[in-house]
DNA sequence: ATTTCTACCTAACACTTGTTAGGTGAATAG
DNA sequence: CTATTCACCTAACAAGTGTTAGGTAGAAAT
């Protein structure tokens, strides 16, 4: 009686429904053991009809894998435009932390995924990936240069390797991550702080 | 003529061919995506011959997490027992990385399956190797405690969060490590100074 | 009113999966 | 010389794999 199209007359799975269900899936148990049929299952439609939307099962991770880096890249990139112009170096180094790990701990189904299997997806599918990757990783490497240029970071800091560091310990987070014990942005500052100042006393060390 | 026994008439795969083939191919490929064909072929016998060796596909990675975390543990305490009594701090924690990193990245086929497939393996499995996963742990928090004891490592640092944030900062290395732009040896101490001295100039930070 | 399109379904295909039962040749033990 | 043990093999099992062809109910377009 209302209109032509009533209000959740069937859900309509889809595209968005297909991919939310292989990304936690492919997160949860990674790559090579998650069958079409499970997520369709998890959808809650039937495997064939996947094909309707997608060419095959690679083509569901290489999407999945994208939106992965995309998530982290954009809130990352998004806390450190919402930081007043002229913010100390500290204060821009804790918002590319903030906007990681939250994007990784909170909401992050697809960056998860991407963290867990990329080193187990067959080469095509990973090659696909690179370029949305280095977008990610030219970011974190021209901010870290300016807070170097800036002389906020020591010149012998040896950039390139620093920011795998980095990112190797922030994606390792969601291996042990419990947000009962603490939200992802009290770990972010922490972490923060440790990458900043290190962990030895003022005076160096002790025999 | 010699002896009853030839040398090398059948090379005799055994336990540790079949353990060997499978560390490496759970490494590269990802738990569920290795099937017992391909270890068995990789091992140069046929996929029922794994039964006579072990009960089940789960028997083999479990023996294999188990091994690959004490590779790791045995290669860091041994670092450590080889330092001159009163060694400085500095060294202890350089000891530490050197020993993981050289044991994850030179001869880690086991420790290299463990960190990238500990996630993505049945429950059970995973449970069944969580003592062997604690010593590790243990090992390091009271090596992390004493230097913090003596002095060495500030009060306000959180150890046990900062020993997840260093054994995933380590165990990332194998995603990216190439051993022909730099040793084992050399990532480590060049990791170990910036954990223990940070990023930023002595100064702190400017705007 | 008929056609077209959408978003699914069913049923099957060739193949791979972990696992088991039973067999084989060579080495060793009595 | 026989018996046993070792370390493997073959062949098969039911179940699950990615993928495809063809069908269907309902909405939208003509």
């Amino acid at each position: 009686m209302i209109s032509t199209k009533e209000v959740a007359e069937k859900p309509e799975v889809g595209r968005a429904g297909i991919l939310d269900a292989a990304a936690l899936l492919f997160g949860q148990h990674g790559y090579g053991a998650v069958s079409l049929r499970m997520i369709a299952q998890a959808a809650g439609i039937k495997a064939g009809s996947i094909y309707y939307h997608f060419a095959s099962k690679d083509a569901i991770i290489v999407e999945i894998l994208d939106v992965g880096i995309r998530v982290v890249h954009n809130e990352a990139r998004a806390r450190i435009e919402a930081l007043p112009a002229g913010s100390p170096a500290s204060d821009v180094f804790r918002a590319v932390l903030r906007g990681h790990l939250c994007a990784l701990l909170e909401h992050g189904d697809y960056t998860s995924a991407n963290v867990r299997i990329f080193g187990q997806v067959p080469p095509a599918v990973r090659e696909a990936n690179l370029p949305v990757r280095h977008a990610y990783e030219s970011f974190l490497d021209d901010l870290l240069s300016g807070l170097q240029a800036r002389g906020a970071i020591r010149d012998d800091v040896n950039l390139p390797r620093f920011r795998l560091l980095l990112i190797g310990a922030l994606n390792a987070t969601l291996e042990w991550f419990d947000p009962q014990k603490g939200s992802a942005e009290e770990l972010a500052d922490d972490y923060a702080d440790t990458f900043m100042n290190g962990i030895l006393t003022q005076s160096g060390d002790k025999a």
